[in-house]
DNA sequence: GGTCTGTGGCTAATAGTATTAGCTTAATGG
DNA sequence: CCATTAAGCTAATACTATTAGCCACAGACC
């Protein structure tokens, strides 16, 4: 009986494989796949998991990482309007790359769970980012929180119903996402002159 | 052994009315529930419907053809601003008081079901709704495609977000989606000038 | 009114899911 | 070199959907 060396992360690791590679991505993730992959019996996992639910906390919190990292690193050293627009086109990009890691980001926290506490932060981090990213168009403060979410759901909804095949006519989706953009740089600044 | 009385349409009631009271809502909707609601066993379901996936199908015509009806009444009579913020409002709205059936009307569509050629046609009808309300702006045709996806993509996105518990933050939700449509105007407008 | 048939219910069985309990053995530390 | 810890296993439980096959009721027909 020969050890296959698993770990936390190890396990980690395959699911957020699966979830990229699977056919129903992050919601068909199973710990059957997950087993079959790592060569071990399905009760194994759990001397390293907790639950599946569990494990689904810890993919989103990769996921979340990463789109962080990410975030970031599109935004650094530009301002205003084009960073709003860099910042989204990077988040679209990276659910285009990951679909099954970005679904994993739209979980919602559960406390008593390891990975609460670091999940919290990592969220707050990315909205920061948002925040920087809006600081150009010279929000009042209390317009930033509504911005952020304009910002969010906007983008965000744009990412799912492309994923999910929302959008039943051909035209060209690149151009109807620079269109999206073209509308949040104009309302939002049109949002910081009220 | 009396008879329960079930038909399609009987089963397809069930669980509309079990995504939006269940609190795993549309994503939890289960065969065994229904069954136990309608106080029969389980296979019994199988004389009525296909599978799970076709009554899911089923929900999700349910909640389209209300989204279409409630989309339609209300934006009778308003035109331009108006209409596209009443618009949001009744999408809002209706998820509010439907999570479930809201959830169900983002499923994808299948091929050689026997609902598919009505969930396209309502579908169909939906966007037209929208392309209807969005008329008052004047938009070039071939920007108007663009725009129909803008508002789609920033009122779903943003019921989904406050669905989920994306908002961590306990800012005024109602002045953040009202910020949202001031933002989705003033851009859908600019978006005509250009 | 009696019979016949179609259909809506049932039970039983299969296969898949997660999860827990308890055992065994491999790897490691004293 | 032994003892402890931990990582694997099998077996069992409780869910899920789905299929097969049976049975009795309701309505149609003679």
């Amino acid at each position: 009986m020969p050890r296959a060396g698993l770990s936390r992360a190890a396990v980690t690791d395959i699911a957020v494989e699966l979830v990229d590679s699977a056919p129903d991505g992050f919601a068909g993730l199973t710990l059957a796949a997950v087993a079959a992959r790592a060569g071990v019996a399905v009760p194994s996992l759990y001397k390293h998991i907790g639950s599946l639910a569990e494990l689904r906390r810890a993919v989103a919190l990769v996921g979340l990482s990463e789109l962080l990292r990410r975030s970031s690193a599109a935004t650094v050293g530009v301002a205003g309007p084009d960073a709003l627009r860099a910042l989204g086109r990077e988040l679209r990009a990276f659910a285009s790359e990951h679909p099954g890691l970005y679904a994993a980001t739209q979980v919602a926290p559960d406390l008593n769970d390891p990975t609460a506490l670091a999940l919290a932060q990592v969220a707050h981090d990315t909205v920061s980012v948002v925040i920087s990213v809006l600081r150009g168009f010279g929000l009042a403060d209390e317009r930033c929180v509504d911005a952020v979410r304009a910002t969010r759901a906007s983008v965000h909804g744009f990412v799912e119903l492309e994923a999910h095949g929302g959008f039943g006519m051909p035209d060209d989706v690149d151009r109807s996402f620079e269109a999206l953009l073209d509308v949040l740089v104009a309302g939002i600044g049109q949002l910081a002159r009220t």
